[in-house]
DNA sequence: ACGGTTCAAGCACATTTGTGCTAAAAAGAT
DNA sequence: ATCTTTTTAGCACAAATGTGCTTGAACCGT
């Protein structure tokens, strides 16, 4: 009957106009005409599939939210497909850590976009779920990842998710510096400080009785 | 002659609204209507001390600068008036470190302020040279400290430079993470992730040559 | 051919924002 | 008491934003 659009489509269509305005101008710009200009719409059409601007802002984050954890899904998977202690595994493992940051065009929107969503929320409580949704399976993944990088500790569970809450902190702060900083973060600082962090993980568990932390 | 007033306490006064609006409302609500009914003035008064919205913008993040890295430069002279190795000097430096995290009412509004600016720094030219200043005050001691930490990497800069880069990406990623999600984050895990953090400091010098991660 | 449904576009209105400008109030100096 | 300068307050205007509502346009099934 009616005039048939992939209605998905278009939204994604739209979502990525969001993406690319957060990313050049920032959140607070992602209004509804500027979205609607970027996706070369008229605002009714906008507020056509989205209805209105928090839905569509909070369907944005959504989708941020996906790819960034699929894309993590799936590198996962290609670090469990590894043997440990092979080279090949260290290397899907900073892969994996490197989907974190913007080392490309793609990666860099979407760190931005995410890295905005995620302040945005700590006022806006529409983005309060996503919130929460983003940073638990993005913790699920690294969760699992210390736990595969420090088979050893398989008793101290505090001491697992001390060191994912670790890895978890210096990969947004890496990411933070990546993007607001990027003149001095080069990418081989961003390896550098992702191997160096790797090696920390591997070694310190023996040394922790050595020195006098128990407080 | 005229009626005397502190201007210099004025503006003070204006931009603590600004700090406690930033905080609770976001840098986006941060208008001059909005501060001016926080500070208890009218726009004309607070546009009498502030030419524009952007001076009074910058001004604001001059001033958090500046608090940062005073209680900073402070507690770094702390550190270095003490024994290495000593137990209280492993004390000053995770109080140091903590100067970075919302562990109080004061330090969050900071941590709050910082961030927010920070961000908006991105996209918005005005901010751009404070931030940058910011990024090389803070850098700046964090390298002094890494320094004292890691005596024996005198001639390895460019691990230093690493080392560096790491701790500072830790501790904004931590400060991100206390700030988002507080409910994850509590006292206890910021202390963890720090101990083990300044562990993998000392600990990982000898075994870089270890593994294979030269390429 | 045509009707009904979906899509696209736009108008109108209330809010909010920054800023230029004017003017009243306050208070020390004379 | 009066003058002068600072301080405070407010108005007005243009620009931008979200949203309710209306109007065309397009198109598939009958």
């Amino acid at each position: 009957m009616p005039k048939i659009v992939d209605a998905e489509a278009r939204r994604q269509e739209v979502v990525e106009a969001v993406f690319r305005i957060i990313a050049s101008d920032g959140l607070e710009r992602a209004s509804l005409r500027e979205v609607a200009d970027e996706a070369g719409l008229a605002v009714g059409s906008v507020r056509h599939y989205f209805a209105s601007s928090d839905e569509l802002l909070v369907h944005s984050f959504a989708v941020v939210i996906d790819r960034i954890a699929t894309r993590l899904e799936e590198a996962f998977t290609v670090v469990e497909s590894l043997d440990q202690a092979s080279a090949e595994h260290d290397n899907a493992v900073l892969t994996l850590l490197g989907q974190f940051l913007p080392l490309d065009e793609e990666l860099a929107v979407d760190a931005c976009v995410w890295m905005a969503f995620r302040h945005a929320a700590r006022i806006r409580p529409v983005l309060e779920e996503e919130a929460a949704r983003s940073h638990r399976a993005v913790a699920a993944v690294v969760g699992r990842l210390v736990m595969r990088l420090m088979p050893d500790a398989g008793t101290g569970q505090e001491r697992l998710v001390t060191e994912a809450e670790r890895l978890l902190a210096t990969l947004d702060g890496l990411c933070m510096h990546a993007l607001l900083q990027p003149e001095w973060m080069t990418f081989e600082v961003c390896r550098d400080v992702l191997s160096a962090h790797l090696d920390s993980l591997v070694v310190s568990r023996p040394t922790v009785n050595l020195k006098a932390h128990r407080e």
